[in-house]
DNA sequence: CTTAGCACTCTTACTTCCTGAGTGCTAAAG
DNA sequence: CTTTAGCACTCAGGAAGTAAGAGTGCTAAG
């Protein structure tokens, strides 16, 4: 059933003052806030019914209203306005999201915490557990006699080294037939391939090379491990102090140690996300995670390239402010997007404009 | 003036009810905990000395009393025994350590976040900003002939690495002659000395490159910043909430903000580190930093190798347990020392036994 | 359908009162 | 000179009671 043009403007004028001020809203104080011009009888009434229609709650007999989830929804899905970002506003995600180097990980550990810093909000940012991978390549850089650097490059382009030390010499040519040994012998392979048996072989044919061909493979292995593992970014915990909901302890509490289990947040969120591919707004109890069933959780997810995707929220108490979260969130999802998909060109080279 | 030993084992036993209980401590409870063998009003002669000499304090008229900061201090000196820790959690702590992947900065973050899970109050650790840095090396690898990944090493033996992608084709000579090229231009140049000049006429030397020399050192500088400014990790800011003192939001929220404040943590707690290389314990008003002038901070600082140093800390009420915590941050920080100091073995290789 | 009026409800803040823990002091005993 | 018992005193914290204010729901009239 369709809600009239005037409880529509009565609920979000609830919402939105409810979202401000975090007090219940009353009769008399929504006559100016709807821009209605009947008495506060009058909306009385309407509030009598969207407060039957489950729009609504009372906190208690005398009190004003709050929007219930299903009110805080419909506000959502209905009535909200698209919030506009100012100039200084997108300005300033764009210089941070530039500003630091372009590691996977940092980038986006660094927009997590910017998005927290930004809405006032927790922050995370999580990326999907890659598929499986393989090594694409290894070079092994020789720094001095007694220490080389392998590298060590992904199927997806991505590239991790290491400086290895070792109690006794080696030589260029050496170094050489490593090298080649390895990219024979472990190219193409995924994590579970990479069996001890085959690197028993490889160390067996490079003849006496103090374990190197191990070492280099063990340390690829890490690689493959720590990319295919899904990683949890949180940041801006304390903010949740910030608002009166959880002026409680016990409350703030509970939601912080839930943010900081890392797996129980990234398996409860990821799975909303990767349905939609736009902004996802979930609500109270519409959460799956019954920690979160009266916080609100706001989440984008951005593109980081060879078809995998990560997503970036915040949580906070279902009076949040839907419209400028989401907003924001969703201009530092597409800034991310952009940032990965976007080989790296030389100085110079003019960048496309919006 | 000396305290008798009755004043310094009352003294040690209102200390260590305190940290257990967060209740003030009475004459009658001092009587068993003391192991003494007098009547409660005799303990009220001693206490009431001990207050008068500032080493106890009184919340109230009618409340039991409370160590001051300088009770804790002399408790610290000279009262406290040192803690030694269970072999299960020097196996926990070994582990963690070694588990995780060496990149220098993970793994301090990383040996932050255990610190505060071990001794659930808020952790840091930072890594001293470091002397000038120069470019020891550089390498390019082809990738395909669109891409390279550039490989900078500085002379603290730092590597770090990066995809370059392009919009042109490159060969196996071109590259090796910016190689070459770079090696011979830009090595040895700390971050000041890497000046446009430098690069316009390396660039011009390399002859239409696309502006690939630039490219690549802006990397490099890009690397030698990041290395040179003293990083700060923070974990487990909401262990603070754990703590009856932070029943507070107020009290709690401030000091979660300051400690989300990299630079002013870092200027306040680098300091006193560096006077002392073993654990060192600031209580109350010994903090410089004004937000700590009722917390207290135990921090031990580590060796990261060629010279350089690090700290990791917790930060607690000045009521914190510091037997356990410089324990347990004493051991993480050698841990930390051996693994940066310790060259990669191959696997075989015993590794010393303690 | 709207509005004014009014009784009613319930929270919040502010008293007041009471209890109990712990003290400091005094005077006697070792 | 030190220790102890005894006792009056202080003060925080909880319980109970009260008053004020905000906002409601209902009724009856416009």
């Amino acid at each position: 059933m369709e809600l009239s043009e005037r409880k529509k403007k009565i609920l979000r004028a609830v919402v939105e003052s409810y979202i401000q001020t975090a007090e219940p809203v009353g009769s008399k104080a929504l006559m100016e806030l709807a821009g209605l011009k009947v008495s506060s009888a009058t909306i009385r009434n309407e509030l009598a019914d969207l407060t039957e229609q489950g729009y609504l709650e009372q906190p208690h007999t005398s009190a004003g209203r709050v929007p219930s989830p299903k009110g805080y929804r419909l506000y959502v899905n209905e009535l909200m306005e698209e919030q506009r970002l100012s100039l200084e506003e997108t300005k300033q995600i764009n210089d941070a999201l530039h500003l630091k180097m372009r590691e996977l990980d940092k980038v986006i550990d660094q927009a997590g915490r910017m998005v927290s810093q930004l809405t006032n909000y927790p922050a995370f940012a999580l990326t999907e557990g890659a598929r499986r991978l393989t090594i694409k390549r290894f070079d092994l850089i020789l720094v001095d006699s007694a220490s080389f650097i392998a590298v060590v490059m992904t199927d997806s382009s991505v590239v991790k080294n290491k400086l290895f030390r070792l109690p006794a010499d080696l030589s260029e040519p050496q170094l050489q037939l490593l090298t080649t040994l390895l990219n024979t012998a472990f190219v193409g392979k995924t994590l579970d391939q990479l069996t001890p048996e085959l690197m028993r072989v490889a160390e067996h044919a490079a003849g006496n090379s103090y374990g190197l061909i191990s070492l280099v493979v063990s340390f690829a292995m890490e690689v493959l491990d720590e990319l295919e593992r899904s990683a949890v970014y949180t940041a801006g915990a304390s903010h949740i102090l910030d608002h009166p909901e959880y002026q409680d302890v016990g409350k703030a509490q509970k939601l912080m140690s839930y943010l900081s289990e890392d797996r129980s947040l990234a398996q409860a969120l990821a799975l909303p996300a990767l349905e939609g591919d736009d902004t996802k707004i979930l609500i109270g109890p519409e959460n799956v995670a019954d920690e979160l069933k009266d916080t609100s959780v706001v989440l984008a997810s951005y593109d980081i390239g060879d078809g995998m995707k990560g997503v970036i929220g915040v949580v906070g108490p279902t009076r949040m402010d839907y419209a400028k979260v989401a907003a924001k969130l969703s201009y530092v999802a597409d800034g991310l997007s952009k940032l990965f998909g976007q080989p790296e060109l030389p100085p110079g080279t003019p960048e496309k404009e919006e």
